[in-house]
DNA sequence: CCCTTATTGTTAGTAACTACCAGTGCGGTA
DNA sequence: TACCGCACTGGTAGTTACTAACAATAAGGG
């Protein structure tokens, strides 16, 4: 509830143009309640709980294909779960971390996390060292190619299927073997 | 020299250990003359100027060849010519970037900044929007891998070679058909 | 010698965030 | 009913990053 009206304000009044303060009061409480449950201004706006989503896919992926193709199908359908409900909150969220600098580092740096549990979710590989720093390439890569077609898509409002984005977007860095309706 | 002044005392006393005040009293200058140059106490750690580097090498590339390729050879090329000088400064500073979150979050903001750069060094391609998203999509996961090579490089403390940590990095990601000594 | 300009310093303030302590409701135990 | 932990919440005071507005100093050019 708290983050509900968080995201209202800053999209009322912009990131910086709302106040802690502000958040707590419209919400009903005080602003040291807000700070436990939120420890930092960004989580009010970052705060999202589909990251093992995207590790337990990984898993259940065959383990004979190559990284970005385990990894890419993961990511896709974990988009298309995540766009069931109503996109609207996902997407004024997403919104504000795009043009807020300070939001948008922080959502990259989830990526970096989310980036570790990927290639924890890969299994065995991560014995190797070496084949743990070729998977976390392929992590990486992957996830940024996902951002750039998430940025894509809260420009286009929503409209577009998010998971042909994605897969369009992988299919543009990796070639056009990757999996999806979009690969063509 | 503030700079110098700020990374020392970072890796002595840890980042937030070390208040600006501190930095400033170091340096011997007050702390509005640290926050002039610097804006934020972030920019201590992250201020670099090689972005146009990158992307005037990007422009240099033969325009024939697939995006991952013009753009995974420009980035190994820049590492070569930024690994040349004291690679000191350049490890501790990388080291605080991936320990410190704050940092680390910035850092990854700045390659947004460079996919940008990148994306406009492409050149006619940015005419078309679905070419430009290609563009971005590749740009963003070769900047990843890239990132990955970076924290690799860091943790064996610099002693490997980082243009052929790059390679591999984005050989593991695109395939092995891509430039640079560390394809096989 | 004076004017412009760039750089630095000083002061006071805002806002995010923390440490510490206190109050409130709530289920279990005697 | 009285007591006791326990989770949650609130208040207070402080630190720190950062900003705005104004003064001072120093260099260069007429």
């Amino acid at each position: 509830m708290i983050q509900a009206h968080a995201v209202r304000l800053f999209v009322e009044h912009g990131y910086d143009g709302t106040t802690v303060n502000d958040v707590a009061e419209a919400a009903g409480v005080s602003p040291m309640t807000v700070y436990r449950h939120f420890p930092t201004k960004e989580d009010l706006v970052l705060v999202d709980q589909n990251g093992p989503l995207v590790a337990d896919r990984i898993a259940a992926t065959p383990a004979g294909q190559p990284l970005v193709r385990r990894i890419g199908s993961a990511l896709v359908d974990s988009a298309r779960t995540l766009t069931d409900g109503d996109d609207r909150f996902l997407l004024a969220r997403l919104r504000l971390m795009i043009s807020t600098p300070a939001l948008r580092a922080r959502h990259l740096d989830n990526h970096y996390v989310l980036q570790q549990a990927i290639v924890d979710g890969l299994g065995d590989e991560a014995v190797d060292p070496d084949a743990a720093f070729q998977a976390a390439a392929a992590a990486s890569a992957c996830l940024a190619a996902m951002h750039t077609a998430l940025v894509r898509w809260a420009k286009d409002d929503g409209r577009t299927d998010l998971p042909d984005l994605i897969a369009k977007a992988l299919a543009a860095a990796f070639g056009d073997d990757t999996p999806g309706t979009g690969g063509r």
